[in-house]
RNA sequence: GUCUCGAUAGCUCAACUGGUAGAGCUCGCGAUCGAUAAUCGCGCGGUCAGAUGUUCGAAUCAUCUUCGAGACACCA
């Protein structure tokens, strides 16, 4: 285990990260026992002084522990006389590392005697360099020749490679440091030192015994815990394990992953590709705090106690009642009686990955209102190695299936440069203060707004973005909420085919909409709601529905139909639009409903669904969405040539103008049908239609790749009507109104005006 | 170091299975003053990260490079 001295603990992987240190790196001779053996495997000839196989370490502290040396049975080795301060040695080591070995040692003369390879000098002895310990050698594929001298240095009690090729060994696995990183005391000479403080005392050691070659410090990349920010130690102590291969874990894990649905899809080929390669699952930890293992282990045998499932029981009883100190405090007499003194409390705690990897049955199976599998597991990215797996493993242990029927990850927030976010860099954003001073609900857009399959990036330029878009959004419901003043719906509302024909284009547009949104949101692609539901507030109701109905809404009778029409339309917009922004927006969605006419019977927009009073528009009328789009291009064309009136100072508004349109015969036709009332959808006082070969050619305009239109405009020389804006030339003939156009008196002192189109 | 994902206008996103790069916002100019800490119109803005290749044709396919993010691994 990887092992904080600060924390006395054993460390997960993930709490493990990597910092240069300096350290002291060694080079130490272990002398080889019977001679005469070694040079006879080199086939050299004999010399009287020692024979030494040399190896190079970062870690002093771990030589009391050595158990054995290690070489790489395919290389190549080099028995070597060498003439150093110390005397004359024979030294073994890596052919392709002896020439640096021996430069660092300062060896001026040597003399290479004989070669062989690492597998011929298997389980010959060496004398350890202070203990009183013979140690093999061995031999291991885990051995390279990037540094040191071929021959390492074996502490199974330090190493996770030395831990393993030990056990192919049988060596013990002697580990003489404590938890607190102190020598335990039957260590021989360093008994009581702490691990750091004893490097000088073992480099001390193994000088005067003539075993230190060489003494270098390095700096190097070393692991660190990620709490405390100090190096660890490497320390075989016994866990737990859950086994990936009992039951079959590992390949019921994987069909589990199968039947998942994973969004973004390389989710599934991540998490597989871990799931194949990972060890068996340590869960214990060595930690003061936590879920604890209630476990009782015989002290001899190790095995379980035999009643141990229903020890479980009672243990997690108590713990329901009193605490999680319950099992900390308990007396093993409490359950074991007699026994008790035959087995030993365990005093691990869960990995918190196994904590959190139980919701499903923690929490998902204990709820009612919750269940088992989650529809959904959602997390960052980086799951796939923590919460993902610990649930998938656990579910499929216990159930046979994973807990969720769909994994949503995401990435991760980063500045407007895509760079993460890290408090030395200064680019942090924190929630919490865009939540004081922006909002809740910005905060929110903004994550809806944002595509989370990649990073997502936060800034305060594009909060400022989302919250301009935000205002729109909510500036168009609060448009809708004023022009519905006075609109009881249970007694004004127009059934859909009394309506006018644009306010059906613009509750059918809101039907579109709303499909393509529903979709989305089954697929969680908010991202594209927003950009939907924004585009909607400003283009097709802001730029064009809402600006053409004012004139009926501040002009017609109040209970007319051309008005009672308008508003049935905003009234289907916003009921449907409110329930669209109620899972991004959710205080501004609450805010419209609670404003929204009609009986609200204290409902909550929270617990609605989908609105289900819109409906489309018959594509066979002869209104249809191809009518509107003609009708929307021509619009666009008339807005251009009306700027550059604007432009050249003849007008201000569009109603200061008349508008002319030569159009061919289909075109001519097409707008027609819409009367004189196309005039109220270009928002112009005059629109007059002639055939297109009327007007001198060179000039005309191209629609829908079908249509010409030839657009001549110019400032109304009428007189404005007061009330409505428009410049009529039957303003000033009524002695009762002489400010007013004909329809405005009509609207104010008659029957008011029949509107039969927009 | 290895693997995965990503890069389109100042911002957020589009672009069906290769076929002339589109919206909205921002910005600029103007209008309006009956959505006003609003609203409407017009306009500016892109070598689709870079380079090669395949193709009649590449934002799209392939290879490489750069940058970013994540995961994995790790030196006795």
């Amino acid at each position: 285990m990887h092992w904080c001295l600060d924390c006395g603990s054993a460390l997960a992987e993930a709490e493990v990260e990597y910092q240069d240190k300096t350290s002291a790196a060694i080079d130490v001779a272990f002398r080889a026992v019977d001679k005469a053996a070694i040079f006879k495997k080199f086939n050299a000839e004999i010399n009287s002084n020692d024979v030494a196989v040399v190896i190079w370490t970062t870690t002093p502290w771990t030589l009391p522990a050595n158990m054995a040396v290690c070489l790489h049975p395919d290389f190549e080795y080099v028995l070597v006389k060498a003439k150093l301060a110390s005397g004359e040695i024979n030294l073994v080591l890596a052919e392709a590392l002896h020439k640096s070995a021996l430069d660092r040692y300062g060896a001026d003369e040597y003399t290479v005697l004989g070669r062989c390879k690492g597998t011929a000098l298997e389980n010959l002895p060496l004398q350890h360099p202070f203990n009183d310990r013979q140690v093999p050698l061995i031999v291991g594929d885990h051995v390279t020749t990037e540094t040191g001298t071929g021959a390492v240095h074996t502490a199974p009690g330090h190493g996770q490679d030395d831990f393993v090729i030990g056990q192919k060994y049988g060596l013990e696995v002697y580990n003489p440091v404590g938890g607190d990183g102190v020598f335990l005391a039957d260590t021989p000479l360093f008994a009581g030192q702490h691990v750091n403080k004893a490097n000088d005392a073992i480099v001390e050691t193994l000088k005067n015994n003539n075993a230190l070659l060489k003494y270098k410090s390095i700096r190097h990349s070393y692991p660190h815990c990620w709490r405390h920010k100090t190096p660890i130690i490497f320390r075989a102590t016994p866990q737990w394990f859950i086994s990936m291969e009992q039951n079959k874990l590992r390949t019921h894990a994987l069909k589990a992953i199968n039947n998942t649905q994973w969004m973004p899809d390389w989710g599934q080929a991540r998490i597989e590709s871990m799931v194949v390669n990972r060890p068996d699952w340590c869960i214990s930890r060595q930690r003061t705090w936590g879920v604890p293992i209630t476990l009782f282990v015989h002290k001899q045998t190790g095995e379980l106690h035999p009643r141990t499932s229903e020890l479980i029981e009672k243990v997690a009883g108590g713990i329901e009642k009193q605490g999680i100190d319950f099992w900390f405090s308990l007396e093993p007499e409490q359950l074991l009686g007699s026994d008790a003194d035959q087995y030993d409390k365990v005093t691990d705690t869960l990995d918190v990955w196994f904590d959190s990897g139980v919701t499903h049955a923690a929490v998902l199976e204990q709820r009612k209102d919750l269940h088992y599998p989650a529809d959904l597991y959602l997390e960052g990215s980086d799951q796939h190695r923590g919460w993902f797996q610990s649930s998938l493993l656990t579910s499929v242990a216990m159930n046979g299936v994973a807990p969720y029927k769909a994994v949503l990850t995401h990435g991760f927030t980063v500045d407007a440069d895509g760079k993460k976010m890290s408090k030395s860099q200064g680019n942090v954003i924190a929630p919490q203060k865009v939540c004081d001073s922006l909002g809740a609900d910005i905060l929110r857009l903004w994550v809806a707004s944002t595509d989370y399959s990649g990073e997502m990036s936060v800034s305060d330029e594009i909060l400022k973005r989302m919250s301009d878009s935000y205002r729109r959004i909510r500036n168009t419901a609060r448009f809708l909420l004023a022009n519905l003043n006075g609109f009881e719906p249970s007694r004004d509302m127009i059934a859909a085919d009394k309506m006018l024909p644009l306010d059906r284009w613009a509750v059918a547009t809101t039907w579109h909409l709303q499909q393509n949104i529903i979709t989305a949101y089954r697929e969680y692609n908010f991202h594209s709601i927003y950009q939907k539901l924004h585009n909607f507030c400003a283009v097709e109701l802001g730029s064009f529905y809402l600006d053409i109905i004012k004139d009926r809404q501040y002009t017609t009778q109040m209970n007319s139909l051309a008005r009672r029409s308008a508003q049935t339309a905003l009234y289907h917009i916003i009921e449907a639009m409110t329930r669209w922004l109620a899972p991004i927006c959710s205080f501004t969605a609450d805010e419209i409903w609670q404003a929204i006419p009609g009986d609200r019977n204290q409902s909550s927009v929270f617990i609605s669904t989908w609105y289900e009073d819109l409906h489309d528009l018959p594509a066979e009328g002869r209104m249809n969405f191809d009518f509107w789009n003609t009708v929307l291009q021509v619009r666009t064309l008339v807005s251009k040539h009306l700027e550059d009136l604007r432009v050249a100072g003849s007008i201000g508004s569009s109603l200061d103008a008349e508008v002319d349109l030569y159009c061919d015969d289909a075109l001519l036709k097409t707008l027609a049908t819409l009367e004189d009332e196309l005039r109220f959808v270009l928002i112009t006082s005059y629109v007059r239609l002639h055939p297109l070969t009327s007007s001198s050619p060179g000039t005309e305009q191209q629609i829908d790749t079908r249509h010409k239109i030839r657009i001549i405009t110019s400032a109304s020389k009428h007189n404005k009507c007061i009330r409505c804006w428009h410049y009529r030339e039957d303003v000033g003939q009524h002695s009762e109104h002489p400010e007013l156009c004909g329809r405005c008196v009509s609207n104010v002192s008659g029957s008011g005006e029949v509107r039969k189109h927009a």
